[in-house]
RNA sequence: GCCGGAGUGGCGGAAUGGCAGACGCGCUGGAUUCAAAAUCCAGUUAGAGUAACAUCUAGUGCGGGUUCGACCCCCGCCUCCGGUACCA
């Protein structure tokens, strides 16, 4: 072989590995340490890999390789997120099945993946598009329908961990002696109100392009966050997970985890916990006549600053607000109707594009403020959100700076109840600009002086003492709207029941666990209503309807469920995806769980990582995990740009501005391996960099200088160079193979894979100039390349007389006695300023170094007419003179 | 606006308190070749200086500080990237 020829080296390999099942990891628990690194698996598109994919990917195999040279247990599977809308659009367009074109795209995928080398237990495969996946999948969505949350439960975790708050079984729920005499349909209907999965006919965000209502995280800039098509608000009974009961547990377990303190504060943000007080502020009666005596007869507001109470010079209620009505005069209905239709006209969008100008009518009604009885207008405007607190505020525009825009708008009082506290910095300008510090009350009666903190606290106390208030916390996280309406996906394992004249009556029975999966209808029209009716409205007959035992006439429910559910716990399936009695194997997950290593990429940074987190935690309070968080390191890789353009500026990939790069197309041209070193040597896994098809030539170069100092290029066939012999290394080779060793090994463990890769350069650099090579120096750095550069490792390791793989090889360790050179050279400063270098006996003290450092000619010189001041040593470091 | 991250040669990047620019790309010159590709060798921060070395000066976004010594730590700014936004 004259030259290295990487294609027919890595579909040898290749075929070896999967001939061998070389990475095939023992399906019974083992005694064994063990490792599982998990990639995002990826949503096969029509598009194919993009060279995105092989970086995180690439780094895992890495990790994988070497620790399985380093004798642990690895567990390092793949699978496919398949569901979802692409092959449904596909379906309407062509009339081929999802299924067939979801299995396409799986095969396309899995064959590039296979063209990288990645070696990953493909026993373990699957897809959210089985039916033996998805069976497991609506198996844990009815554990979360049979639970609720008990907020005040008080209980020891498996790992030991005391917790309040569990997720316990709805037969455990305890039902309110009312409901209980009021019979046994009352007692059903008030569990399903409690349960973790529930209907809910609230507002939500249909959007009429996809056919699909979506969840809030889906939305961005109040388009979808697929296609960005507009999204409107509309009621519609909908299933809603209870994710906001574990608001509190999702955010302070993250604190453990290993994760960038970047992404766990995304979350936070996300579940946006605050702390403030819900104050009632009772409705005065009307005074022109018209009565008043609806309850409830006051007005609740969510404040986190319970502080400026007396600042307090009017309130807004949401236009959507139910008391709307019933405080509006007849004087202003007119107007205040008019706003409202107004406002629920506006999209999302068009509301926050307002956000400078603050809109708003007044009601005519008044409510009294309990901490000192003031007569305060009622207003309402869009600024205030029904979705978020109460729906309701008490405005302060001395200290909010929406109140304060919003005052000088319609020519409101501003009331200054803080200012700033001495010393503190801040000044109010209460003429010009909202004071939002915290500070010192004023104005504020018998409160005065107190600091925001202790008055905070005392008016909460004070409040609930007068039965008029008390503390409360919000969250910015919503509960997670759990339906679509389309074909390709899950559908829901739930009946509702039907009176005699075919019409539901709001009662709804589980499939039992013994009859999933639930499969998809046979359907030839892949069509949306384009309405919000479900897809799944059009299965037959048979799919669609039901007797029960009892008689009991049921219809399917035929939404179905978000791509984000088969996501939430595939880690799980990984570990035992061949069980066909349990979701997981208990002894399994206990031997696996944790992931101990997650990398993809930061865009699932707050929505598949935080829905997963929870339905980790529901199984976890149910008894069916051991753990309390799924991923305990977290590591996400950069995004790759296109490659630059003339004025150096690199932008996304994107079909449109065509600067996709095919991983097709690189691999033909360079092979596998240098791909795959490739996109390691760009730089820090974590940052974003540009793709430049210069440095894959740099790194395929490289392989090829590896390759020649092994093997004799100018041979008929692949034979040792003549220079690689079987001699004992000298000093210095040895020298340079440990630090080489020892570099490599700790920058995989810090997952540097880019010095990595210098570190071996330097390495062949060296050792290419060597004119006797000896073999077991070459076998070494040939294990250290293999995780990078699997296929021409392998070979490499035959060709130095290796029989079989290395991929069980024991990792080379260095000898720390190896890497102390005799003598080192140490630089001399002046001031801090570099003027000679020495060549002093590695052990030198700092006397000897100082010593050494005078006797030098250079520093001599620099020493001329000047006075030592001080001198600095660090033995093996420097030398500094500090001189005047 | 708020929250996070980052600014180092022509380019990707290295060095987390001790020789700034490892390694790679690109570029320049040379060797090899009939020629090319491939490969190998040398050079490559800028400026001053030298026949050539030597040597000197400046230099890690900007301004200040701590230190014998700062790309690295602290304070104040600027720019870029990511997230998020009427959340009361």
């Amino acid at each position: 072989m004259p030259r290295y020829d990487f294609k027919p080296v890595e579909s040898r390999w290749q075929q070896y590995w999967d001939e061998n099942q070389t990475f095939r990891t023992e399906d019974a628990v083992s005694e064994k340490k063990k490792l599982y690194v998990l990639d995002m698996f990826p949503y096969p598109s029509g598009s194919g890999l993009h060279v995105g994919h092989p970086e995180g990917y690439t780094a895992t195999d890495i990790v994988c390789r070497y620790s399985r040279m380093k004798g642990l247990n690895v567990l390092h599977p793949m699978g496919w997120d398949a569901f979802g809308l692409p092959a449904e659009e596909h379906a309407v367009k062509t009339g081929t099945h999802p299924r067939e074109t979801t299995n396409q795209n799986i095969a396309t995928f899995k064959r590039q993946l296979k063209m990288l080398g990645f070696s990953y237990d493909w026993e373990r495969e699957l897809a959210t598009t089985d039916p033996d996946y998805y069976r497991w999948t609506q198996w844990i969505f009815l554990q979360i329908f049979d639970t609720w949350y008990d907020s005040e439960y008080e209980w020891t975790g498996p790992d030991g961990v005391k917790r309040k708050g569990k997720g316990r079984p709805i037969n455990e729920l305890p039902i309110p002696s009312d409901v209980k005499t009021s019979g046994a349909e009352a007692v059903r209907r008030y569990q399903d109100k409690h349960r973790l999965a529930y209907v809910s006919d609230a507002p939500v965000n249909w959007c009429p392009a996809l056919g699909t209502v979506l969840a809030n995280e889906e939305i961005i800039d109040g388009k979808s966050e697929r296609g960005s098509h507009p999204v409107v608000r509309m009621p519609l009974k909908q299933w809603m997970l209870r994710i906001t009961a574990y608001g509190d547990r999702l955010a302070n377990e993250l604190d453990p985890l290993t994760w960038s303190e970047a992404i766990k504060l995304m979350q936070r943000n996300w579940i946006g916990r605050s702390v403030g007080a819900e104050v009632d502020f009772k409705i005065v009666p009307s005074e022109n006549g018209k009565p008043q005596t609806e309850t409830p007869s006051s007005i609740r507001v969510y404040t986190t600053r319970p502080d400026t109470l007396f600042g307090v010079t009017y309130m807004v209620l949401a236009p959507e607000h139910p008391l709307v009505d019933t405080i509006t005069t007849s004087e202003q209905k007119a107007a205040v109707d008019e706003y409202r239709t107004k406002a629920s006209l506006k999209s999302d969008l068009d509301r926050t594009d307002l956000a400078k100008d603050k809109t708003g009518v007044f009601t005519g009604g008044h409510a009294i403020n309990p901490v000192n009885g003031e007569k305060v207008p009622v207003w309402i405007a869009d600024y205030v959100l029904i979705s978020y607190g109460t729906g309701a505020i008490m405005a302060v525009p001395a200290h909010d700076e929406r109140d304060y825009e919003f005052a000088k708008t319609f020519g409101i009082e501003i009331r200054q109840v803080v200012a700033p506290a001495p010393g503190s910095g801040h000044a109010a300008d209460i003429d010009n600009t909202a004071f939002t510090e915290t500070g010192i009350a004023v104005n504020s009666g018998k409160y005065n002086g107190l600091t925001t903190a202790d008055f905070k606290a005392q008016i909460t106390k004070d409040l609930a003492a007068a039965g008029v208030g008390k503390e409360a916390v919000n969250y910015r996280l919503r509960d997670w709207l759990f339906s679509r309406q389309r074909y390709w996906g899950e559908p829901f394992p739930i009946w509702h029941e039907l009176d005699a004249d075919g019409n539901p009556t709001g009662l709804m029975r589980a499939d039992t666990a013994e009859s999933l999966p639930v499969l998809h209808p046979h359907m030839e029209d892949f069509k949306p209503t384009g309405t919000p009716e479900p897809m799944l409205a059009k299965a037959t007959q048979e799919w669609l309807f039901k007797t029960d035992t009892d008689g009991v006439k049921l219809k399917r429910e035929t939404n179905s469920m978000p791509q984000w559910a088969g996501s939430c716990w595939y880690y799980l399936r990984f570990c035992d995806n061949k069980n066909s009695t349990n979701f997981i194997d208990p002894a399994k997950e206990k031997y696996w769980l944790p992931v101990d290593l997650y990398i993809g990429g930061a865009e699932h940074a707050v929505l598949h990582l935080l829905y997963s987190r929870f339905w980790h935690k529901v199984l976890f309070d149910r008894g069916h995990v051991s753990t309390p968080e799924p991923f305990q390191k977290l590591v996400n890789q950069g995004m790759i740009l296109g490659e630059p353009d003339e004025n150096g500026k690199a932008e996304k990939m994107s079909k449109s501005r065509g600067n996709v790069i095919n991983p097709d197309e690189v691999v033909k041209d360079y092979g596998a391996d240098s791909l795959r070193l490739y996109e390691m040597f760009m730089g820090p896994l974590e940052q974003t960099k540009p793709w430049q098809m210069s440095g894959v030539e740099g790194v395929y170069r490289f392989l090829g200088r590896v390759w020649r100092m092994i093997v004799d290029e100018r041979a008929e066939t692949v034979k040792l160079a003549d220079a690689v012999v079987d001699v004992a290394p000298t000093d210095e080779q040895l020298r340079v193979l440990h630090k080489t060793i020892k570099a490599v090994t700790d920058d995989i463990d810090r997952l540097s894979f880019n010095t990595a890769i210098s570190r071996m350069m330097e390495f062949s650099n060296f050792m290419s100039s060597q004119e006797a090579r000896p073999k077991v120096v070459l076998s070494q750095f040939v294990q250290l390349l293999s995780p990078f550069a699997p296929h021409i490792a392998e070979e490499l390791w035959n060709v130095l007389g290796h029989p079989n793989t290395l991929a069980y090889e024991p990792w080379p360790t260095y000898d720390p006695a190896l890497l102390v050179e005799d003598s080192v050279e140490v630089p001399v400063q002046f001031n801090g300023k570099l003027r000679s270098k020495i060549v002093v006996p590695a052990n030198s003290d700092a006397a000897a170094l100082e010593a050494a450092a005078r006797a030098d000619e250079q520093v001599q010189k620099n020493l001329e007419g000047k006075t030592v001041v001080k001198v600095v040593a660090v033995p093996g470091r420097m030398v500094n003179f500090v001189v005047k």
